[in-house]
Parts: C-alpha cells; structure tokens; sequence
DNA sequence: GCCGTTTTCGGCCCGACTGTTTTCAGTCG
C-alpha cells in the first residue's frame, strides 16, 4: 500500500491535535501544523523526493526530527510517537474535534472530566445537562452541540470551483445593493483559482457596515447564521455551503483583499518577511510602529515588503515569494493567449450541438482554430464513432472549412487507449487527421504499472498527439487512477507529444502541481474545453487558471500557437 | 519542533466573534 502526501499530512494534524489535547507547548503544535500544510501541499509525493537523494529538511517547516518522522511513516506505516500518544488518548477525539466550537481545550475537559470520548457519549451528556457543570459550558453550549451533532455538521467536503461561479456572482450582486458598499470581491481559494473550495470569502468596502451585514445575513438563501458581527459575519447557505462576509474600510482594501485571498501558507511567509523587514502585516494594513505604511491596494502591500505583485494564482507558498524577490515571477498565460481549442465533441458523438453551430460558437469567443474530436469508443453510452463515420466527418469538415472565413477547423479523434495500449481505430484512419487525442475511458481498476505501461504505449503510436485528461479523475466523484504521472510526463517529453488540460469543472485535470512538473520537464500542456456543447467553450476559463496556478507561461501552453505554429507541432517528429 | 544579512538561543502571524464570564478564554479563519 503506497504512502502518500496526503497520508502524512493526516499523521501529522493528528500529532498536533492530541499534542495539543495534552497542552504540549504550541509551537511545537504548530511546528507540527506547518510541516502537514507543507507535505499536504507538495507538488511531489514526498517518497519521490527521496528516491531523487533530495534532503528534506530543506522543505520549509521541516526540521531534522520531523523528516525522520516522514522516513518512518513511509518504511512502516506509521510513527511510535502516535501510538505513544494513542495509548493515553482515544483516536475518537479526533471525531469531537471536528464538531465546531470544540477544539483542544473543550475536548480535553469533556474527556477528563465526563470521560466523553465519541459523538454519541457527547450528545447523550448534552441531553441530560451534564455539560453545564463544566466551566466554560452553558446552556447554550449545549443546545448548539446536539444541533451540530445531530445535522452531522462535520468538517464539510470541498465542491468543485466550477459549480459555485454563478452562486458567488449572484452574492455579489446581491451585496453591491446594500447601502454604503462600494467594492464586493470574492476572496479565498476562490480567487486563487483552487479547483475545488470549501467556503466563499467575501470582502466589502462598506461606510457603514450595518447595511450590508444586514442584506448578508437576511438573505433568503441562508439557512443558518453562524456569527454575526460588526465587521465579519459567516452563514450557512440552504445548499450546505458557507459564506464568510468581511467589512473593511476603503483605506485598508488592499491589505485586506491581499490577508482574505491568502493562502494561510503565503500569508505566514509574507508576515515573515515583513517582521524581518521590521513591519507589520494585518488585514488592515502594514505598518512601522504605529505608523501604516501601506493597505489601500495588493500591489502597495507587496511592495511594502520589497516585492512586486504576485498574481493569486500562485499565492500558495510554493516558492512565489522567492521568485517574487528574485524578479523570476513568471509571465503568466491568459485568456486572451488562447488561439484555439483542440478537443470538443458534437451531435456525431455525445456533443449536443452541430459541428458547424460549435465551430461558429468557438469563432465567436475569439478563437482562430477549433479540433472536432468526437469519441471514437468501443463504449456506447458516448455514441462513440467507427472507422466510417470518422471518414465521413473529414469530408464535412473539409467542406465547411471552404466556407468559414478568418477560422479554421481541424481533423481529430478522441480515441480510446485499449487496456492493452493499443487505440481503437487503425492507422489507415488516424493518418487521416490532424491530431489524434487519447484517452483512457475503461480499465481504471488496472494496477499502477499496468495503468502507466498501457498509457505509454499509446504513446509511443506514431500518430498519438496529445493525452486527455491524464489522471481521470472526477472532482468530488471519482479518484484518479492509479498511474505513474512523472513517468507519464517524461515520456511525453521523450516522444515530443502532450498533456492535456481539460478545462471541465469537474475534471481539470493535469492538476497544477503536474502543470507545473510538465513545464519543468519540458512537456507543453493543451487547454482544451472539452466543449460538448456551445456553452461548453466557458470551461477554458476554468483550465486557464488551473494553468496559472500550474506558472504556466504562453509559451508552454499548445494552444496559444497561431495556426501555422500549431500544424508544424502536431506533426510528430518522433516515429 | 523549526529557524537564523540582529543566529545555535529565544523567539515563533494576527485579529474577530461567542459564550460565559465580570475581564476573558476558547475557537476560528
């Protein structure tokens, strides 16, 4: 059973949780915070980094003691120093931790004092009264537990970014109506770009801050406010999301916007920075003594501390600080780079639009080019399309393409990868196209070296141009696949193919840590849409922030390329 | 437990809101 990133970061949380259940000093909690933050947020499995000879107390907030813990759990699955701890502490306080409003303190009090150990013991001594003889513990208190308890109300799961844009547009406008608000911003992991967020951060520039307190919490799509006050205020929507409303003064905008957008990571390290510079940086600005310095915009807050503007995408304290100070912050891509879009399906296939409404649809956001790559696909629940049907396409196209003026469309397939590595259409039709997409759409329960030979052999077809949607997985829905994305991605850069990056909410996938592993390896990325439908092209919204929080460059990313650029790369020069 | 253009000890990011208090501890982000 592999260990992996994210196996470590829960050892880790849970060290400091129960270390702080016994009072250890904090900072040695935190120490213990820091380093599962800094292993959960790694680009790399951390086993991988050994492999390479790195040292890993090189890693910000990893020391010579908490390496050797990261060696022990990967040789043996686990730390004594958990199991230490496991024997004077039940694991199920973990499970009281996680209800709101209990932390380290309470959770101790209830164990010591009452021997609560698990949920349910906590909600029959609430029913019975037995908390209010705790100090610190009321009536309230107890009301409020068993609400949580019995609404399970747990740590909640993250949701797609993709499905919260237009709920997150609609609160906007909603509190730009409130009296005195000038400025609304959606902050957060949101703005940063995350594929998936776990609340909605908004700032408001508001003189006074009544109005829009009130319209927030007053709203008809809360369904619980969980505090209310001045200058902050936080709901629970019908839909189980929560919303944080912050109220700053106009002054302190930028230093807000820039302590709201974070992330925790980015933030520490820019306080860091600003303590060594003998400042001081609060949501409300920054400041020399009593003297502030800086606040109203991001850019003023960053420079404050010798730094120029880091886009929020790249605000994840993974090395943006450093490259911010080195003058190395990368030119990030946008929008406006993208000159085509290399996979969409139509009605041929599971697409809902014609072949001709999606290319005048991809002409109308911009775009110069447009591949049709319909599934070519032993599975028919995509209407996938045989060896015929895929020649007959190429004549429509041909023929379309004598009538659009200024656009251009392309031949392409998106072919399934068999579980033996061979694709499902033979060589007389794929020479045929323009680009030949592969994808794996069955086997997802192969092993990790199965998995990753299948797909390196597809590779190594003299006709495979780009790999769709590398990793398989569904956002919320389906785990990616087993497979060794590092070889993947070195493969690709042997053969001189490509990744994708497909821009659907649920998909977005290369991830940006691989965006960015495939930038070092020297592997361009494709922002596709995956568009199956005339609507669909919005997605590449979705891909190009992925892309940016991959520091992707124009230059890495396939699709900014004019036509003529693009034709020479689709040609395989490897055979 | 980590960390170092004020170093190997003595610091460690910072503030708002709630409930239970009577001046604040605990929790949260």
């Amino acid at each position: 059973m592999p260990i992996h990133n994210e196996d470590i970061a829960a050892i880790f949380e849970e060290l400091a949780n129960l270390l702080e259940i016994e009072n250890a000093n904090p900072f040695r909690v935190r120490a213990y915070r820091n380093a599962a933050r800094t292993v959960g947020g790694l680009g790399k499995e951390v086993s991988e980094l050994i492999a390479e000879g790195k040292d890993l107390t090189r890693l910000p907030g990893i020391g010579r003691d908490l390496a050797a813990k990261i060696v022990e759990v990967l040789e043996t699955g686990h730390v004594r120093k958990l199991n230490e701890l496991h024997e004077r502490l039940p694991a199920t306080l973990e499970d009281l931790m996680r209800i709101p409003g209990l932390g380290p303190k309470r959770v101790k009090l209830l164990y010591v004092e009452l021997g609560i150990e698990t949920p349910a013991q906590l909600a029959q001594a609430a029913r019975q009264g037995r908390l209010k003889s705790l100090s610190g513990f009321g009536a309230k208190s107890e009301r409020t537990l068993l609400a949580h308890i019995a609404k399970r109300r747990r740590s909640k799961p993250r949701v797609a970014r993709g499905t919260v844009i237009d709920l997150a547009e609609a609160l906007v406008a909603h509190l730009k109506k409130a009296n005195g608000v000038s400025q609304v911003v959606v902050a957060g992991s949101y703005r940063r770009g995350q594929e998936t967020v776990r609340d909605l951060d908004i700032l408001v520039t508001a003189e006074p801050t009544k109005g829009v307190m009130e319209r927030f919490t007053g709203s008809d799509q809360v369904d619980e406010v969980v505090s209310r006050g001045r200058t902050r205020s936080s709901v629970i929507l019908h839909n189980g999301l929560q919303v944080d409303l912050r109220a700053v003064s106009k002054d302190s905008f930028g230093a807000a916007l820039h302590y709201f957008t974070g992330s925790k990571a980015h933030n520490i390290q820019m306080r860091r920075l600003a303590q060594q510079r003998g400042l001081k940086i609060n949501e409300y600005g920054v400041f020399k003594g009593d003297k502030r310095v800086a606040g109203k915009t991001e850019a003023s807050v960053f420079r404050a501390v010798g730094l120029s503007l880091i886009p929020p995408e790249l605000r994840e304290g993974r090395g943006e600080i450093e490259a911010a100070r080195n003058k190395r912050l990368p030119a990030l891509v946008s929008w406006e780079d993208l000159k085509g879009d290399l996979h969409a399906h139509t009605d041929a296939s599971d697409g809902r639009a014609s072949l001709e409404d999606m290319a005048r649809a991809a002409r109308r956001r911009g775009l110069k080019y447009l591949a049709i790559t319909d599934h070519a696909s032993a599975v028919t629940v995509a209407h996938g399309l045989d060896a015929d049907r895929v020649l007959r396409q190429v004549e429509t196209i041909d023929e379309l393409n004598g009538r659009l003026k200024g656009f251009r469309v392309l031949k392409g397939v998106e072919v399934d990868i068999l579980e033996d590595g061979r694709l499902y259409l033979p060589d007389s039709v794929l020479g045929r196209l323009d680009l030949v997409i592969g994808a794996v759409h069955s086997g997802f329960e192969l092993p990790r070296q199965k998995q990753t030979d299948r797909i390196l052999k597809a590779m190594d077809h003299r006709y495979f141009t780009l790999l769709a949607h590398p990793s398989g997985r569904l956002l919320g829905e389906r785990d990616a696949y087993e497979v060794d994305m590092m070889r993947v991605i070195r493969h690709a850069a042997e053969r001189g193919c490509y990744l994708e990056l497909d821009s659907q909410p649920k998909r977005l996938d290369l991830d940006d840590n691989y965006c960015r592993i495939a930038r070092d390896e020297g592997v361009m990325v494709c922002i596709d849409s995956d568009a199956h439908s005339e609507q669909g092209f919005e997605h590449l919204h979705l891909g190009v922030a992925q892309a940016r929080r991959g520091w992707l460059e124009k230059r890495h990313v396939l699709n900014t390329r004019p036509l003529r650029e693009l034709r020479a790369l689709l040609k395989r020069t490897m055979v």
